[in-house]
DNA sequence: GTAGACTCTGTAGCAGCTACAGGGTCAAGG
DNA sequence: CCTTGACCCTGTAGCTGCTACAGAGTCTAC
């Protein structure tokens, strides 16, 4: 299996599976005569493996770890545990500071949805005068 | 009002504050003979609008043309109206996404609530089989 | 024989900082 | 007067997770 076709079966990009090799992550493949990388099932599952990770927002480090402990797997896995519990944790944090975010844009954008006065526009001096640290729609 | 002091009032890193000033975020302040940067009462205002902005997610090119508007505000302020529109877009999308992600996590994790089988892993198993593009409890 | 599609390596770019290295400046204490 | 420590300067490299080249080689089809 050549890298153009391990990239079409995953839908990863050529340039990323190198990457991901360069990184540790995808074992070097066997090389053909010419140089070619020469991929074997074993690559195409670590790969999908890979993705599902990063499609579930993991960093790489621990994707790293969790392709690690799947070649060395030791008899206990609390780890593994920690590491998705860190990571929706990360998820739950992130999710919360974004709900405030679009709470606080909407209230931003209300303030200028009638008039388009120029210097008037609300949307700016919303801004302004919550940059003076007075009153502001968004951290009322 | 020197750079720390300007870093102190606005909880801003001295070497953001440089950062901006490279990317044309914060005039250039005045010198000092020794060639400290000093700084106004506009470059603290300037500064708390953009930590403002920015505490809105919204990207520095886009924090950039707010700028640029109040410096030279033109008689609409349309432009503003689609910039905020579009970062509420932005953070929406991203809720959207993180939400699914929280579920999928908080599925994977079910898997090893109980036990800590070692390579009997129910995370890893998930994982796996969602690798293998099997039934997944997080496409599912 | 040559055009076009593929492959290789290595490096630079993106955002938004952060962290140095290697220097200069200044105020207080001994 | 000297030193120590805190600050300041510039410039560059690092972080994450790719992406996009440049410049070269290779293979297949017409």
């Amino acid at each position: 299996m050549r890298i153009s076709e391990l990239a079409n079966a995953t839908g990863v990009e050529v340039e990323t599976i190198r990457y991901y090799e360069k990184q540790g992550l995808l074992a070097a493949p066997a090389r053909q005569d010419n140089g070619y990388r020469s991929y074997s099932a074993e690559h195409l599952e670590r790969l999908s493996f890979i993705r599902h990770c990063r499609a579930l927002d993991m960093p790489l480090a621990e994707v790293r770890r969790l392709v690690d402990f799947m070649l060395n797997p030791t008899p206990d896995c609390a780890d593994i545990n920690q590491l998705v519990d860190a990571q929706i944790a990360r998820v739950r944090a992130r999710l919360k500071s974004m709900r405030a975010l679009e709470k606080q844009l909407g209230k931003l954008r209300e303030r200028c949805a009638g008039h388009h006065a120029g210097q008037e526009c609300g949307i700016l001096h919303e801004l302004v005068s919550a940059a003076h640290g007075e009153a502001c729609a968004c951290h009322s």
